[in-house]
RNA sequence: CGGGGUGUGGCGCAGCUUGGUAGCGCGCUUCGUUCGGGACGAAGAGGCCGCAGGUUCAAAUCCUGUCACCCCGACCA
């Protein structure tokens, strides 16, 4: 590539919209250029880093035996219909019609045709297991398009599928790909925790997300010092041993007025109904929060849950509870077509399926039998006290809904969970036989009987790796690829108006190529050095030689973008060097 | 969807309060000088000020509406 006629243009300053560097520093150093929101273009230096993590997720997927295939993007809607996603995905999804009205859409993954793919092929035991896979532009209508490439509403993803007669293959291929997983993001140099993961809309059972750990992430995840890691909707509370009663005091109903929220309720308990070991802390309450569910099918249910008022709910983990139902806020008009809810005194008293308002009323797993709560009397101005759950109320069952806090105990015992930020590259998933038995994907055995073929998706996203690499890998001067990430594999610098200069470099540069050293010789005439070391400090390949000044003593210098170091180098040993650097 | 913000040459921004011939920096073109750290000088090209109405002698500026985009929260590779 010769900067002279590549098409790029380099920027001094930072484009206004972006926040984080990978998405300021693509679109300064001309990788990437923003076509409509979370829509990007490839330019050919973004585009050369793109194909070169392809091939390393490419290598390894064909490394651990599996074959590449490639389905169109743009699909019809039926096989969604079978599989009841053209509902479930919801507003996620690109629809469109095509001339004839028949709806189409752009495919957020694959699964369904995958699945009809193998069945329109195969029918027997004898070609399983099979793994199959393709790197594809995928489409999500993200609510919030964010940080450039990060997270897009096109991007390219790497998705496989898995296809086994039995649980123990099905255990085998999720295996399989884990590993090839840990290969692939270790040969990219992106660090990466594997965290145990909720299904969501995928379903399925088991699940582990890839995440980059940086504070730019947008997921957040929990890890203990013994080991246990999870994204904080996958975390389960560990359930306290149900405590004895028997000597409780009965619950009693207090005049707590003005006291809407946590806070004021504290304090007035404490004011006027102190308690003698102690003071009332808001862990001592019990919060009922009121979502609304809304179903695939359209249909909208109340619900209510109780958790500890020392912990806010989390909403995302709630949602994960209750997938594929999706959440809505408890509005004014819910309010009054439930009477019996007091808004700011609501308690276990006006909740559950059972209650006047039959409101679903599910409860925080720590709020076992025996514990005692001060929550609301479902009367203005007056709260319960002593409320012991178990023998005075109890819910129509358990949800993880609480926020997750650090310090709290790791559901397998492993010690504190701390929290952290990261960025998902990879998910895997054991489906089961969800999709196979919504399409009807059977083999037979080898008893000559029809069962249902199980499965494993699992995917990597390939834009995203490749900002996140660039996330951690830039200076305040710009890019710094990994080696063999880069555009090219060294950046061969011409300066000065001395012709030979140029035509020295110009005869370095296709050595190197005759070697096999992919060169991005920057032959621009009548640009100054200056301009030339910031453009090749901002685009980033990890090698550059300079051809200047140096020439006169027979000189040339080669630097390493990365540590800054640079050393002289013979001219006669100038190639050597280079493919040296290159190859490390 | 909730909250905040912004729309002015390719990019980054000023101008708007107090209406009066649209500006600055970068980039781009030409000529000359310069040539190891985003050079200098001179001369240029390029904008119906997001869109639509309205007020006014006169609107980038005031009013109404509308659209778009960005950022922060709820979703996902």
């Amino acid at each position: 590539m010769r900067m002279s006629t590549l098409f790029l243009r380099t920027l001094r300053e930072d484009p206004a919209e972006a926040e984080v560097a990978s998405h300021k520093l693509l679109v300064r150093a001309g990788y990437v250029r923003r076509a409509a929101p979370g829509i990007y273009t490839w330019l050919p230096l973004g585009l050369k880093v793109l194909r070169r993590v392809e091939a390393v997720v490419r290598e390894e997927m064909d490394a651990a035996g599996f074959q590449e295939v490639h389905f169109p993007a743009l699909l019809p809607r039926e096989p969604y219909e079978a599989t009841n996603r053209w509902t479930e995905y919801g507003d996620g999804m690109f629809r469109l019609k095509d001339r004839k009205g028949a709806d189409y859409l752009l495919a957020p993954t694959h699964e369904e045709m995958f699945t009809l793919l193998v069945k329109d092929l195969y029918s027997s035991y004898k070609d399983l297991p099979l793994a199959i896979y393709q790197i594809q532009t995928k489409y999500r209508d993200e609510a919030r398009p964010r940080a450039g490439v990060l997270r897009g509403r096109e991007f390219v993803m790497k998705d496989s599928y898995s296809f086994d007669v039995d649980d123990a293959g099905l255990e085998l291929s999720y295996e399989k790909h884990r590993e090839a997983y840990v290969r692939v993001f270790t040969r990219l140099g992106l660090d990466f925790v594997i965290v145990s993961a909720v299904s969501g809309a995928m379903g399925g059972s088991r699940s582990e997300e890839f995440l980059h750990p940086t504070a730019i992430g947008e997921d957040t995840f929990v890890r203990s010092p013994g080991g246990y890691a999870a994204n904080v909707e996958a975390v389960t509370t560990p359930v306290p041993p149900a405590l004895p009663h028997d000597d409780a005091p009965a619950a009693h109903v207090e005049d707590t007025p003005d006291t809407p929220t946590i806070e004021t309720l504290v304090a007035a308990a404490n004011a006027s109904h102190p308690r003698p070991d102690r003071p009332w802390t808001a862990a001592d309450t019990l919060k009922n929060v009121l979502v609304v569910l809304r179903h695939p099918d359209g249909t909208r249910e109340p619900l209510a849950v109780g958790v500890p008022g020392d912990r806010e709910v989390d909403l995302k983990r709630l949602e994960a509870s209750l997938a594929p139902a999706e959440l809505e806020a408890f509005g004014e008009a819910d309010f009054a077509a439930h009477p019996a809810l007091v808004k700011g005194y609501i308690g276990p008293g006006a909740l559950g399926a059972e209650s006047a308002s039959g409101i679903r009323y599910l409860l925080d797993p720590r709020v076992v039998e025996g514990t005692r709560w001060i929550t609301g009397a479902d009367q203005p101005g007056k709260h319960v006290f002593d409320l012991v759950a178990g023998r005075d109320f109890t819910g129509d069952g358990f949800v993880e809904a609480a926020e997750v806090r650090a310090g709290d105990p790791a559901p397998d015992g492993s010690g504190p969970l701390e929290l952290a930020r990261g960025i998902e590259i990879g998910h895997i998933f054991a489906l089961g036989r969800r999709y196979a038995e919504a399409l009807d994907l059977k083999v037979l055995d080898e008893n000559g009987k029809q069962v249902v073929v199980t499965m494993g998706s699992y995917g990597i996203g390939v834009t995203r790796a490749l900002a996140a690499i660039a996330e951690g890998n830039h200076d305040d001067k710009g890019l710094v690829w990994p080696r063999g990430l880069a555009p090219a594999d060294v950046h061969v610098v011409a300066t000065g108006k001395d012709a030979e200069v140029f035509t020295t470099a110009e005869r370095i540069a296709s050595q190197l190529q005759a070697d096999g050293v992919e060169v991005l010789l920057d032959d621009r005439p009548k640009v100054s050095p200056g301009v030339k070391f910031k453009d090749a400090e901002l685009i980033g390949v990890p090698t550059i030689l300079v051809v200047g000044k140096g020439l006169a003593e027979g000189v040339v210098e080669l630097r390493d973008r990365r540590t800054g170091e640079a050393r002289q180098v013979h001219l006669a040993e100038a190639v050597r060097a280079v493919t040296d650097a290159v190859r490390g």
